[in-house]
DNA sequence: GTCTATAAACAGATAGAC
DNA sequence: GTCTATCTGTTTATAGAC
């Protein structure tokens, strides 16, 4: 909406939103202190209050900043023009494509791990914060895949089993995020490097087809 | 292990442990104050430092309730009589009562919701606690359902394959609790009642025999 | 806009009366 | 064992110098 002003002062905000992203998603909202943040962004603790008017409207500019990367992103993976009509073939490699594209941000461990990490918490925990992150990532995607779904079962994308079925194949992603620390133990993993992310993709695509081509057999 | 001394002192301990199980699972462990424990359980501040030595020894004690209950729980659904060998129906008919089980309790809202969410929490961000629970309850139970995935399959019990599968399945059912408030808002639905967890469990028990009709196909 | 100093509230831990 | 009073450190928010 701005035209990206790069003063010192914006400098700071996002110096501030970045180092608090990170903070909340590590340690929690009422785990880190405002001068931890302020530290972390290289700035004094009055700057938190002075733009953001105190702790609260900074977990607001962490939401609103979420909502804008993962935005940015779904429209590249999925530029305007993808969104014609498709065939059954189209919808479930697009649903395989969401599979890979999900676990890569979800479960690989980079800079997306804090954003997961702060949305969890809100999940838990909700504030105003989840209510931005509903409307602005979650309700819209999610509403996207059901269409791809639909159209590759011949289900209503709006119906309580189209919606559930959706919901089952975006929690066997999460729950590598969410589980971590319990799977790497139990796989005797150190990480999850690509080998691991690939490992967990290919037994979740597998499960999204063997679940399609039962819902096609009754049909044959 | 103790003969269950039911005196005053004990009755403290319990309604602290049960205090900082519910508070630590709402509001997490830092965003919840010693204070707010000793009034709910109608103690005194004092009370925790004398019986368990401060704030963390509370949280440890709240770790080894946990898995005492699941534990008890799980003993009760899984009596020692029927650990025998099993043929494939039988391991397929107790996979779909693992999923029944792990569905009432985790997504249903009772008492069982504090555990969840206190477990939730320690995943996120591991200290002792999690160790407790790891060895007592998460790593003895996927590997028994590991045991009964290979006996419906014809897998290895602890491959690679068994193991993430059985973590997708277990991730169908979890992500329903995690996601909670986003999924009430995307189903429409008020609460998980009885309705909306079996809505839920037929869900995730479709897609499991469709996984494992898929495994079936290519040695036919 | 940035930074420092300080205020006012609250945290966990502890000493000691009962 | 229980409970109160208090110590010490830390929290967020704010006032004001620069």
């Amino acid at each position: 909406m701005d035209p990206v002003p790069v003063t010192s002062a914006e400098q700071t905000r996002r110096a501030l939103v970045h180092a608090a992203l990170r903070l909340f998603g590590t340690k929690g909202f009422d785990g880190t202190s405002t001068r931890d943040i302020a530290a972390a962004a290289k700035a004094n603790i009055g700057s938190i209050a002075y733009h953001f008017g105190g702790k609260e409207g900074l977990r607001a500019a962490c939401a609103a900043f979420i909502v804008e990367t993962i935005q940015s992103i779904a429209s590249q993976a999925m530029p305007p023009a993808a969104r014609g009509p498709l065939d059954r073939a189209a919808a479930i490699a697009q649903l395989n494509a969401a599979i890979e594209r999900m676990a890569a941000f979800v479960i690989a461990q980079p800079a997306a791990g804090e954003i997961v990490q702060f949305v969890l918490r809100e999940l838990a925990h909700p504030t105003a914060a989840l209510d931005m992150i509903y409307d602005g990532v979650f309700e819209p995607m999610h509403r996207r895949l059901c269409g791809l779904w639909a159209e590759a079962t011949g289900d209503d994308p709006e119906s309580e089993d189209t919606k559930i079925a959706v919901f089952t194949m975006i929690g066997q992603v999460i729950y590598f995020r969410i589980g971590r620390e319990a799977v790497l133990r139990r796989m005797g993993w150190k990480e999850f490097g690509a080998q691991e992310v690939t490992a967990v993709t290919s037994a979740v695509k597998d499960n999204l087809a063997a679940i399609l081509a039962a819902r096609k057999e009754p049909g044959r």
